[in-house]
DNA sequence: TCGGTGACGACAGGTTCTGTCGTCACTATC
DNA sequence: GATAGTGACGACAGAACCTGTCGTCACCGA
């Protein structure tokens, strides 16, 4: 057989992508991805938990932003701290081509947008773990982590829908576009030290 | 045999939540539930799309949150429009010691945490269609949900682990914090119209 | 040369979910 | 009342997902 061509992996990454472009994720079964990728059903089992975690393989965001975290000097304040580590985030993107195809596939299919959803609860989650072990209050680290994610979703859409776009400009205009939205709450109580006139 | 005792989508509701609690998630089998429902798993799938959606059944939050949204007056900010509208949470709420069995078979399972996240980000999706339906920017909408769903998670904590807790205050407290967090994002680069001093 | 290790195929089996069809209770209408 | 329509249900078959287990083959170090 075809046993020892070397990187199944891959390979069998490539034949799904492949086959959920051509006819649909739901219409094509683990047993097609493996064939296509001269191996067989157990095999795919060998290289990922379940028929969707072939699209969501890899952590290196969450690596590289847990390093850029580090890299903050102490005393940053959370959302700061989480705004600059997003910064690192062009140099783990992957070409624009294969994040459309990607999202496209994914953008149709439920049961992957729900693996998309539980990827980034557990990034938020990790980076929560990642701010309080710098000092910084639980609720008040998960909060802040809420609201860069919202500020790191609006500038990757952003990115996207622009060829030319510059990630870092992207990132402190959404930043800026969050705080105007946000300020825009504090008439119901207002805040501490801030007398009403 | 037992067909026709009435009621059968909630005979299977108790029966999995029971099941679920005795003996797991995944350790029952749809089977089972409809047994003890005096059902059969056929039967099971005409009630629910499929076996995590038994602990997920109700829209009313959503439906409440939307009946809020269009009584607050025109005009009115987006995120302050969310908050004002999330203020009818304890109306819907239910017990918490309902909330705590469902809340610890969900944190045991991935597969049911993947579906609450969807149903969180349907929410998402729905009031952002809301607030546009109200004339906001479709993007500056999402933002306002975003952070407006920070503010409510950080709510809900809250207000699970203090048994005398009164929803509203929280819900204005945890607002308040987030201001806090937010307005420390502003440094990296100054919001327009606020020179440095 | 030989034993250990990792990748793989082959096979069996459980569980989830869907399609289809026939049956039975309820209801409306004549 | 007889009749037809509708909805809930059971029974059966089957596809697809996922797991457990075992034997085989290539590679690697002693």
């Amino acid at each position: 057989m075809a046993r020892w061509e070397g990187n199944a992996r891959g390979r069998l990454e490539r034949a799904a992508l492949d086959l959920f472009t051509e006819q649909g994720y739901d219409r094509t079964t683990v047993a097609q991805i493996a064939q296509r990728a001269n191996l067989t059903e157990r095999s795919f089992y060998r290289w990922f938990a379940d028929k969707r975690e072939v699209l969501f393989a890899g952590d290196e965001l969450a690596e590289k932003f847990l390093a850029a975290i580090d890299a903050v000097p102490a005393g940053t304040g959370a959302l700061p701290t989480l705004l600059a580590a997003f910064a690192v985030t062009p140099q783990v993107l992957r070409p624009r081509a294969y994040l459309c195809e990607r999202a496209a596939i994914i953008a149709a299919n439920p049961p992957l947008q729900e693996r998309e959803l539980i990827k980034q609860a557990w990034l938020s989650e990790t980076l929560t773990a990642a701010l309080t072990r710098r000092g910084h209050d639980r609720q008040a680290a998960r909060l802040a982590v809420d609201v860069g994610a919202a500020v790191l979703r609006l500038t990757i859409e952003r990115y996207l829908a622009d060829e030319q776009a510059d990630f870092a400009r992207l990132l402190s205009q959404s930043a800026a576009d969050m705080l105007t939205v946000a300020a825009d709450a504090a008439p119901p109580h207002p805040a501490p030290g801030k007398p009403q006139h």
